[in-house]
DNA sequence: AGAATGCTTCGGTTACGATCGAAGTATGAA
DNA sequence: TTCATACTTCGATCGTAACCGAAGCATTCT
């Protein structure tokens, strides 16, 4: 007993609601303000502020002055994957917490990880790279082939210059809705950031979930074909 | 807001220091009784029954009943890496619970983790098994080799026949002490199970250290080579 | 300077859950 | 049958932490 690190502090961490709430708005990837987060947990500005500065103190968020705003973030990509990770088990689990209400379908469909896409139109996205041969797959490994590296300058993604980040280029990320991997790493960054830039996909406010345009819905799925 | 599964209930199972204490103990694969679980917990025979109901009913443990003992283990090895994953994030900031006692060095040197081997020499193996080209690796996947598989087999190990079950032969789990990864899968498994009917190793009750004889430790570092 | 916004700190209330003693059930041993 | 072990359930206590109102800083706007 008492071996290893202390698992149950990260895990009261979490275990609040209020904070569990919080966490999840984070996940979106967006920076919050101390009011929006208040807003998620639903609680107070004061109830929330006190949650932060645990969370804070715990090492799972990250903040930012700026101006009279305080920003606050996700402390790194792991606490993401973290918390991905247990809403997948949870849905596994049966814990489910929300009446299926009008967003849920949109947000299975497609929905933002951090910072990359996921749900339905996500775990489609890395299927197709794989059955096309532009992202090898071993186990929970990928990695881009040549093909791959060729396919995405085409689409206006130069996958060397991402190389040189010091953050892997592919990861495999569990979708709690799918139960399926959808791509992570700089790559899905980038792919994401790609379908917004071109107008294929927007992020709708207060929502974690991406809404497709008909056009960019079209071409998404032009491009990503799925072979049955 | 409310998005998605419930992560809090998780996290408030995990949350509270005796439970975490007992998942923790869980770890190391031995199913447990609900009295030695109470000893690894810190608690009564009382509370710990109604701790382990609660985790139960939480989905992250299974239980067993057995003549007059009920054996509990982790739900699966979903629940078995949620944990693992954060004692390495936990670890990452300093959450630390140990007095850095003699058991530690041990610990770090080799334990168990689940159902595979963890620590300094876990992650040396598989370093040594990517580096002979045993394993190939791209990211975090990993999947054996036709080299691999003929030099497994010399040591008595059937890759095929671990092939045919269910669970992934090779999976990479983040030591928490290292803070790099090891091998874990049914591949994983199977290789301590080697080593220990072999002689070279065996489990220290109450912990998770394992412990290699003199010559078990020479024969192992003859057959994991590390190349500078 | 004064006012408004964004957030933190303080103080006091409240509620939940962790805890254990004692009693109850089930299984096995004598 | 009687006793012992393994565990659960009940009941009561106690501590902690979540919560919010009010007041206090800090920053920006006018």
């Amino acid at each position: 007993m008492k071996e290893g690190p202390d698992i149950a502090q990260i895990g009261a961490l979490i275990g609040d609601p209020a904070r569990a709430n919080m966490l999840a708005a984070l996940t979106g990837g967006r920076a919050l303000t101390a009011t929006e987060l208040a807003a998620a947990g639903g609680i107070t500005l004061q109830t929330a502020s006190s949650h932060l500065s645990k969370l804070e103190s715990g090492g799972l968020l990250a903040q930012r002055k700026q101006g009279r705003h305080r920003y606050f973030t996700l402390a790194d990509e792991a606490v993401a994957r973290l918390i991905e990770s247990m809403m997948g088990l949870a849905a596994s689990r049966g814990h489910l917490r929300h009446q299926p209400g009008p967003k849920d379908p949109a947000l299975r469909k497609a929905r933002i990880c951090y910072d990359h896409l996921a749900g339905d139109f996500g775990v489609r996205m890395l299927d197709s790279l794989v059955a096309t041969g532009s992202i090898d797959a071993i186990g929970d490994g990928l990695a881009v082939t040549a093909k791959g590296e060729s396919d995405l300058q085409c689409i206006g993604i130069d996958v060397g210059s991402l190389k040189s980040s010091r953050r892997p280029l592919c990861r495999s990320c569990l979708d709690w809705s799918e139960r399926r991997a959808h791509l992570a790493g700089s790559l899905g960054k980038a792919l994401l950031a790609n379908f917004m830039e071109k107008g294929w996909a927007r992020r709708m406010p207060e929502s974690r979930s991406v809404m497709f345009s008909t056009e960019g819905e079209r071409q998404f799925l032009k491009l990503f074909p799925l072979e049955t």
